[in-house]
DNA sequence: CCCTTTAATGGTCACACCGACTATTAAAGG
DNA sequence: CCTTTAATAGTCGGTGTGACCATTAAAGGG
């Protein structure tokens, strides 16, 4: 790259996309904002914005992230580049590159609205079609990059507040996958992958529950899991 | 994204690099190119260049491959975008955003030298530094993609010739993961993966061989690994 | 207050898979 | 013809996993 030598270079203009996901009624849901002004206006779209000159992708996809939440505090959510985004005719104006980045979210904060967009709001995954530009592509694609992720990353913590039970986390693993599991298998087979989720001190969750208290856990060290946590084989013949 | 309101877009330069693999000699290569302006002169660095005012990175970075390379034909050559790195300072001149991919080569056709570059080369991966640039960077993430989607995708094949036998199989595994394998395991787990290889009709390798010639297979349809092929655990305790 | 409901946790059992190993087959080379 | 080399076949024990069943500890209702 970086050979400025026998084709001039033509100028582009950089964004970020952001696909937020959270979780929410036992249900995935994706930060959208409704777009203010042409082109695409009143159509809804995933938050984003322009590369400011001195910004790397990543800190302005936090920045964006910050600005359409509403979030005081973003600097310990996972963010994750997901790829680039550069079909010649995706923008009907101009040139635009994008760079599509996945968010995930433990709680949800409620009402939103700041930023670029005229308003902001979480959708259900299932409802929503249509978006502005190449969104649906983008979300699509952050969708199966998520679910993959769990399975061989700790990831799901990311959706989890920064205590949780094995119930919550066997949530995130049903939520995105759409599948139901075991809970006595899932439980061990976390517990048995080193790095995962290491129990807190002395507590336990009581107040909230119907049932019997579960114990808390917090986010392992583990970047990896081994072994992977393994979805269940799609169908054809059993794993 | 793509709301041009509130904040002037500023222009950004866009380029692809492209991390191109092969194996040889039981070893992983990459393809490096010696630039010829500065900044950076005289330095090694990856092949890449500036997209188009009518085409995506995909496109960019396959007209790139097949120019440096000096390949005729670039269609069935496996190409997949890495990430996108965009930090303010990479390039010392300017804005520039660049879209890296990596490139999987069967066999390395030997000399090079067309497109931009002074000239082009092959060197171990191992020998591999001081390239321009945070073309050091983006080569070290690419080897880690590649190695972890070895585990859960057909991505080796695409290391290899349309027909190939086992044993070239799992000298890809052995080389970009630097461990051994034992061969009548990696048979076994390979053949029981549907869809990984399936076998030539009727044929088997003779004339090259030193011992008894070996079944040729061709790259299967499965684009995941059900179940995935597990690299033996880094260490700890034993998978 | 007791009994039901709900959910977490504990445990069992059989099967599939996997790593480690040994054995056999079929070529090339001297 | 014997040795070397590499592919292929098969065995065996340990482990992870799916499908279950059992127990515990809370909330809620009559």
């Amino acid at each position: 790259m970086d050979g400025y030598d026998k084709h001039a270079f033509e100028p582009f203009a950089v964004t970020v996309d952001l696909a937020v996901f959270t979780i929410r009624e036992a249900a995935l849901h994706v930060l959208l904002v409704e777009r203010g002004q042409e082109p695409y206006a009143d159509r809804w779209a995933l938050p984003g914005g322009f590369l400011r000159p001195d910004e790397s992708a990543e800190r302005a996809a936090r920045r964006e992230l910050g600005e359409e939440t509403g979030l005081t505090d973003v600097t310990g959510l996972h963010l994750e580049q997901l790829r680039t985004y550069s079909e010649p005719g995706r923008d009907p104006r101009m040139r635009v590159v994008s760079v599509a980045f996945a968010a995930l979210l433990p709680d949800a904060p409620e009402a939103h609205g700041g930023g670029d967009a005229a308003q902001a709001r979480w959708t259900r995954y299932e409802a929503v079609r249509d978006l502005a530009f190449d969104h649906d592509q983008i979300l699509a694609d952050a969708r199966d990059r998520i679910g993959a992720k769990l399975e061989y990353t700790g990831l799901a913590t990311a959706f989890c507040p920064p205590e949780f039970t094995l119930g919550e986390l066997q949530q995130v693993y049903e939520t995105v996958w759409g599948t139901a599991l075991d809970r006595p298998n899932f439980r061990r087979k976390v517990l048995a992958t080193p790095g995962f989720v290491e129990a807190v001190p002395g507590a336990a969750r009581l107040t909230g529950g119907r049932g019997k208290p579960a114990a808390l856990y917090r986010a392992g060290t583990a970047a990896a899991l081994h072994p992977p946590l393994l979805r269940p084989a799609p169908e054809g013949r059993p794993a």
